[in-house]
DNA sequence: TAGTGGTCTAGACCACCGC
DNA sequence: CGGTGGTCTAGACCACTAG
C-alpha cells in the first residue's frame, strides 16, 4: 500500500501501479471487485478524484471494467477467435459456409447478421484503389454487423463492382449458400488470391457503440481484396472488429 | 461551439465531440494547435478540470498530443510501414539482410539494433509451445529493440533451440549476413514456412516506455514461429510495435 | 435507503517552456 | 517572466444498483 506523496509519481499512478500490480500477480482475479471509490479515499488518504484517477488509468488500459451503481471488476477476458488463412480455401467455401459463418460454426457459437445497408454507394477512395476504379464511381454495398454468441462481433462491408453482382442474389439480404464468393464463383470469377491488410487503432465512437467495445479495448482493421483467375479484383471486404476477441493467423512459404 | 449544460451528454464528451470533429472534417489540420486549457474555461465557461478531461478523452483516442508547457496539438502521423509477407521470402534473405533490415532498407530509413539481452532464459509458455520443448525448458533467446529512422520501431526477441545456435554467431550480437535465418539454413534446417500470429491490445508501461508511445495508441503483438523442412520449429521470433507505425499485409491463395 | 460511480466547480500549488 | 500543462483537494449534486 506504499503510496508516498512526496514521491515524483504522481500519487494516482502509484495507487494505480498498485491494482495493476494485484492484477499482473493474480491476486485480485478476473471478476474479482476492486474497494470502492470511497474506500480508496480512505486507505490511501486521497480526495475522491485522485481515486477516481487511479481507476481511469486502469479502464484506459483495458484491466478493469466500471459499471455504474455497481463498482469496478478486474475485466473478464472471453475466448479469442482464431481467424486463420485458411479459413477462405475453396474447400472450407464448397462446404456452403461464408466465411464468417464458418469461423463461428467451428467455435460452435450462433450466428446472425444483421444488414445495415445493400445497396449503391459511391466508393470510397480505399475501395476505389483496390477495385480498380476511381473514387466516387458507383459499387455496391453489403454492410452488415455480424453477431456471435450473442455478441456483436464486427462490422463487416463488402464491396463489388455492378457488373458483377448484377441479377445475382448478392444484391439481396441472403446472398445464399456458400456466400458471395460462392456467387461470384458460379459467375465465372473463380477466385485466384486474397490480399488481406491489416491494422489497429483506436475505435470512433461510432464503432464503440456498434460493438459494445469496452474503453480500452482497440479496435484491429481487416481489409481483404479478393482476385479472380484473371487478376481483378471481384470484391473487397472491409471489416472492423474488437481486438480483444480477435487473434490472426496466417501461414507461408518461405520460399 | 453549442455546449449546453442541461444536455444528457456531459459538458467534457460535448467539448471532446467539438474538438473531434474540426480534427475530423480537417479544420484543425495535423500540427494545429488546440487553445489552451485556459482559454476553453473561458469560453465554454467551465472549470479547468472539466476542460482538461476533454483533452483526455482526445488523448486517449490519440487523436492529439500534448507537451507539458506548450500545449495541445493534433497528432501528426508518420508514415505506416507495411510488413508484407513476401519480405520472408528466400530470395530477399539472400540478399543478405535480416527481415527487419530489409523493411527499412525499403523505406530508406536508416537502421540500427540495440541487444538488451543475449542468452539462455527458460522458455515462457507461448514459447515453448510453438517450439515444442516444455515450460521453462532452456532457451536462446535474442531480445532487442529495432530502431528505424532515429525512433523504437519494435521490440523483438527471438528464441530458438539450443542445439540449433551452439558455436553459431546467433549467439553473437552480430548474427552475420542475412540474419539468424541465413546462419540456420547453412547449418542444415533450410527453411520451408512461416506462422505468424498477430493480436493487438494496449502497452504495459514498459512497452509504452521503451516504444515511446504516445497515449491512445494501441501495439500489435506478432508472434512469428519458423518451421525448417523437416516440420521443426526452429525460430520463434516473438515481437511488439506501435500500432501506428505498421500495417500488415499477407497474400495468399484462395484454392 | 445506503452505497456506488459520474460530473462539475474553484482554487491551490508545482513543473516545464520559451522569450 | 508569463503562459502552458499536471496534480491534488474538498465538497456539491446527480444517477444507477441493490436490498
Amino acid at each position: 500500500m506504499d503510496i508516498d506523496p512526496s514521491s515524483d509519481r504522481p500519487v494516482f499512478k502509484q495507487i494505480a501501479d498498485y491494482f495493476r500490480d494485484l492484477i499482473d500477480r493474480g491476486e485480485l482475479a478476473p471478476g474479482a471487485s476492486l474497494p470502492s471509490e470511497a474506500q480508496m479515499t480512505k486507505t490511501f488518504g486521497v480526495a475522491g478524484g485522485t481515486a477516481r484517477r487511479a481507476l481511469d488509468v486502469l479502464r484506459g488500459e483495458g484491466l478493469v471494467v466500471t459499471e455504474h451503481g455497481r463498482g469496478t471488476r478486474v475485466r473478464e477476458r472471453g475466448p479469442m477467435l482464431r481467424l486463420a488463412s485458411q479459413r477462405l480455401t475453396r474447400a472450407n467455401r464448397a462446404a456452403g459456409l461464408g466465411g464468417f459463418a464458418a469461423d463461428m460454426r467451428a467455435l460452435g457459437l450462433e450466428y446472425r447478421q444483421e444488414m445495415l445497408h445493400l445497396g449503391e454507394v459511391p466508393a470510397p477512395r480505399r475501395i476505389a484503389e483496390r477495385l480498380n476504379l476511381s473514387v466516387d464511381a458507383p459499387v455496391f454495398v453489403r454492410r452488415r454487423r455480424m453477431w456471435g454468441g450473442g455478441e456483436p462481433m464486427q462490422l463487416a462491408d463488402s464491396y463489388y463492382p455492378l457488373d458483377l453482382v448484377e441479377g445475382t442474389p448478392i444484391t439481396e439480404e441472403n446472398a445464399g449458400p456458400g456466400g458471395s464468393y460462392a456467387r461470384l464463383e458460379e459467375r465465372g470469377h473463380r477466385l485466384s488470391s486474397f490480399r488481406e491488410e491489416l491494422h489497429a487503432r483506436m475505435p470512433s465512437e461510432d464503432e464503440k457503440r456498434a460493438l459494445s467495445l469496452q474503453p480500452g479495448v482497440p479496435v484491429v482493421s481487416l481489409m481483404r481484396t479478393a482476385i479472380d483467375t484473371g487478376g481483378r479484383a471481384v470484391e473487397v471486404f472491409d471489416s472492423v472488429m474488437s481486438a480483444d476477441k480477435h487473434l490472426f493467423q496466417y501461414d507461408f512459404s518461405a520460399d
